[in-house]
RNA sequence: GGGCAAGUGGCGGAAUUGGUAUACGCGCAUGGCUUAGGACCAUGUUCCGAAAGGAUUGAGGGUUCGAGUCCCUCCUUGCCCACCA
């Protein structure tokens, strides 16, 4: 017998896969290449794909990659149909400073890189269907991905708009809200500032309530599901109007186009009449004391003709640049000025001051809030600072010194006394419903999505502006795709648009409507686009008149398990899940939500504890480990390592305790009995055990070498499926050791071993099954199944307590009766040590397991 | 501040519905095999104690014959969100 060489072996399977397409299907089982029975069904299998990075292959990618490929590899043994593609998300700015830096051309920098991750991810044995690749910068993908923007487009879901959006100085590019951490760029830290700048927009929000209900139907795991829910945002309450005591503007000025509107009354004389403010606790209006509104909403009135005094500009002024530059917001107190008017409240006509503070936000509801410091803490905190009253509506606690913000019986409030809030807050929406003062509104956290970016390395949004046709027209549908011309520099201007603005020779170009001068559009779209469809055409990735057939997508979606990280659950997975019941809805595609169950891994930290980063020159090389250890050994401990879902620390000695592992495997070969015959289908072992490769041990005593075997086979099955892969990794280890201190071997008991490890170590599985399998591919061998009465033990050690501690254990034969188990254990000299003649008061049998006396 | 996780040996971590805490791996120790080994094999390894025995799952309390697991109070760490009216 040789030596366990993974290099060797390793490269021989995968050139086996490669040059038998092994992993490649089709909606057809029986023309696919390796299906050759009628399959139980289809299994679609996902990970986010990789961003392919100038540095290579990260070893935080294998991570949900190989768990991926076990739970695949596992249901094709079980004889599912198995689609597990993989693509390239390869537009995004990593790119683009490189070509920045280095005058290469982004297509080709990206071509390479693709290839490098290309060879490291076949290094490690996956079974991508290859043939299925997608890379979100190739002309015909991206044709659909502008196709898709056309039809939003056409549905009058993408807008532009011209409105204060986040501008990082460094990158020079527009961000979205969820770019913006703690006021600075996400990517590169700098403070992020605001700017007026024309953004087309994508209407995520009118699908808000959609992407709530969906999620009902949908089995993500809890966190996924809550941050989803979180993120969106939806809270129930009413818009209340409050009459301003004066008007508070004189002058006459175009109005059209602004957010405020929602706020101001529409009067031909642009005065401010009312101001409408949002609330969850409509129940409480009889409680207020004072209005707040945000510096934004007096920005507004102040660009529209209201002249207040100086100190009230210039707090305006200061807040706004505060804002965004904050970044300590624990520690920011609450700021306001009174704006020298008053409102009144319409249910009780009184009057209330209206203050400008730093603590309502200009984009949320309607920039305006009502004041009731009683039963809302951020009211109390501001009601405190400035003296302010506080009129308790609820009975709870003392509101003078604590916001009660609980439910509560309602008091001081006429018509709603004595009510508990809920009904309260029912009878008040009808009532202003009723007065024509106010009605429900429900409100969302949720924005619309900013799609446009200034830069050059991503898809361009195909649509032209023509003057004469005076508005935005779409380029015809058979001209997609719009291609990026070769440009000089990458670089986006300092006026802040996008390279491509530069290339007048671009720009210029007819309009498709009437034939005239038209100027192209020349942001581009941003990184989020290509992600938010790829599922979609790996069903069918070289269809050139489709985006997807219908057929196609109707036999492999939904997605049945997609596993990502978190940092995507949030952004990636709405943006899709927006895309995918956008296309529902317009008949594109046949299932309303797109992934069927969203599972998601922990990072994987460097040996020291912290994430990894060049910086810190704590980043374990992926390729450098497969050269040491093999592929196998690295797949499996990767799977090792710790619980799937947490955040684990590398440790290159675990994986050398992997390595030893699989040499152990390796070294049961020499205890086989029947070493050196090839098993065909019908032969027998040298027990005269039927060797067919469906069948598992068929022996039918509970011994304990049988019992083990299936209760092996029952572990690593149940394991796999919850994603507990470490737990399913040490009961192979377990059973490996235990083999390996008998003497011989059965073969059919290391097929089943093999079979059950070839999920996570492949290679070394394949080589092993071609001198001991019965001839055909291990990929496609059934599944050991194992029988729950064999997975009993034939005698239980039962533990027995007395007064709660154990004191002696005994042995029993399985599903022994109470009465059996109690007279043997009242014989053990420890037991009736601590009995000490004691009379037991209570015993307690649990079947099985153990027995509890107690005296 | 809010939400969600999680705290178990020297270390990574196991532990169906409450039922023998510490599986599996690393490390360490002893022995074997070897010219040698950082290779391999065997045995041992939660802590205290010579032993009998006792203690032990972040801290404290509770329910129970029995709690890592359930309940209450508190502490710590990680992640996500953050004045959402």
């Amino acid at each position: 017998m040789q030596n366990y060489d993974p290099k060797k072996i390793e490269a021989k399977w995968q050139k086996f896969w490669e040059k038998n397409k092994t992993f490649e299907v089709t909606e057809n089982p029986k023309k696919s290449a390796q299906g050759g029975s009628a399959a139980v069904g289809k299994f679609y299998s996902l990970i986010e794909f990789p961003y392919p990075s100038g540095e290579g292959l990260h070893v935080g990618h294998p991570r949900p990659f190989t768990a991926m490929d076990v739970i695949a590899r596992k249901k094709r043994m079980e004889g599912f149909n198995v689609l597990y593609p993989i693509g390239f998300d390869a537009f995004g700015l990593p790119t683009e400073n490189f070509a920045i830096k280095t005058g290469q051309p982004p297509a080709e920098v990206t071509k390479k890189n693709i290839a490098n991750f290309t060879r490291q991810l076949k290094s490690l044995g996956y079974s991508f269907d290859w043939s299925r690749v997608v890379d979100t910068t190739d002309p015909k993908y991206f044709k659909w991905t502008q196709w898709f923007f056309l039809q939003f487009f056409k549905h009058g879901l993408a807008y532009k708009k011209n409105q204060p959006i986040n501008w990082c100085p460094k990158d020079k590019i527009g961000l979205a809200n969820e770019e913006v951490v703690q006021g600075k760029c996400e990517r590169c830290g700098t403070a992020v500032e605001k700017r007026d700048k024309a953004q087309w927009m994508l209407a995520i929000t009118k699908y808000a309530d959609k992407l709530l209900d969906g999620l009902k139907e949908v089995d993500y795991i809890t966190p996924a599901r809550v941050q989803q829910e979180n993120w969106i945002g939806k809270s129930e309450g009413a818009e209340v109007k409050f009459a301003l005591s004066n008007v508070i503007l004189s002058e006459a000025k175009d109005l059209s186009g602004e957010r405020l509107d929602s706020s101001v009354s529409p009067q031909n004389d642009n005065s401010v009449k009312e101001l409408t403010v949002f609330t969850t606790r409509p129940d409480t209006i009889f409680g207020v004391t004072f209005i707040a509104v945000s510096a934004e909403l007096a920005k507004g009135w102040i660009d529209r003709g209201w002249k207040p005094e100086k100190k009230i500009i210039e707090y305006i002024e200061t807040t706004l640049k505060e804002r965004v530059a904050t970044e300590d917001q624990d520690e920011k107190e609450k700021t306001g000025i009174a704006a020298g008017f008053n409102a009144t409240n319409p249910v009780n006509n009184e009057t209330v001051p209206v203050w400008i503070t730093n603590y309502v936000m200009g984009g949320v509801g309607t920039g305006a809030i009502m004041g009731v410091p009683a039963h809302d803490e951020r009211d109390y905190e501001f009601a405190k600072k400035y003296n302010l009253p506080i009129k308790e509506v609820v009975v709870g606690t003392n509101v003078q010194e604590k916001a009660f913000t609980e439910t509560g019986e309602v008091v001081n409030s006429d018509f709603l006394n004595g009510l508990p809030t809920p009904e309260a807050k029912e009878k008040m929406i009808q009532w202003l419903e009723e007065k024509k003062i106010g009605h429900r509104k429900i409100n969302y956290k949720l924005r619309d999505w900013v799609f446009s970016r200034q830069r050059y390395w991503g898809e361009p949004i195909p649509l032209v502006y023509c003057e004469a046709c005076a508005g935005w027209i779409p380029v015809p549908e058979s001209e997609l795709p719009l291609k990026l011309p070769k440009v000089e520099k990458y670089q986006p201007t300092d006026t802040g648009e996008s390279p491509l603005a530069a290339m007048t020779k671009w720009v210029n170009t007819t309009c498709p409507k009437c034939g005239g001068p038209a100027r192209r559009e020349t942001d581009t779209m941003p990184n989020w686009a290509g992600s938010s469809w790829y599922f979609l055409r790996y069903t069918d990735p070289h269809n050139d008149q489709e985006f997807a057939s219908m057929e196609k997508l109707k036999y492999w979606m939904p997605v049945d398990w997609y596993n990502g990280g978190m940092e995507h659950t949030v952004l990636h997975l709405l943006y899709s899940r927006f895309w995918n019941e956008f296309l529902y809805d317009i008949g594109a595609v046949p299932t309303r939500e797109p992934y069927k169950k969203r599972t998601s891994h922990g990072m994987i930290l460097g040996p020291d504890g912290e994430k990894m980063s060049k910086s810190r020159g704590n980043v374990i090389n992926p390729d450098e480990m497969v050269e040491k250890f093999g592929t196998d050994a690295f797949r499996t401990y990767i799977m090792f390592m710790g619980p799937f879902d947490q955040a684990v620390m590398w440790d290159t000695n675990g994986l050398v305790g992997v390595r030893r592992f699989l040499d152990r495997v390796w070294n049961l070969q020499e205890k086989l009995t029947g070493v050196g015959h090839v098993i065909l289908s019908g032969a027998k072992d040298l027990r005269g055990e039927s060797l067919d490769s469906s069948s598992t041990s068929r022996r039918t005593q509970n011994d304990k070498h049988t019992t083990l075997l299936h209760q092996t086979i029952k572990k690593v099955t149940r394991d796999i499926g919850s994603m507990a892969f470490n737990t399913a990794v040490a009961a192979l280890m377990q059973l490996t050791n235990e083999l390996a201190k008998e003497e011989k071997i059965s073969t059919s008991d290391y097929q089943m071993l093999l079979k059950l490890l070839s999920p996570f170590a492949p290679h070394i599985s394949e080589e092993l099954w071609e001198k001991y399998g019965d001839g055909k591919t291990l990929a496609f061998s059934p599944w050991p199944t194992y029988d729950e009465a064999l997975t009993k033990e034939a005698t239980l050690t039962i533990a027995v307590q007395v007064n709660g501690k154990v004191r002696a254990t005994i042995e029993v034969a399985a599903d022994a009766s109470e009465e059996a188990v109690k007279q043997k254990a009242l014989t053990e000299e420890n037991v009736l040590k601590w009995i000490a003649g004691k009379e037991p008061k209570k015993i307690i049998y649990v079947k099985n397991k153990l027995l509890s006396i107690v005296v």
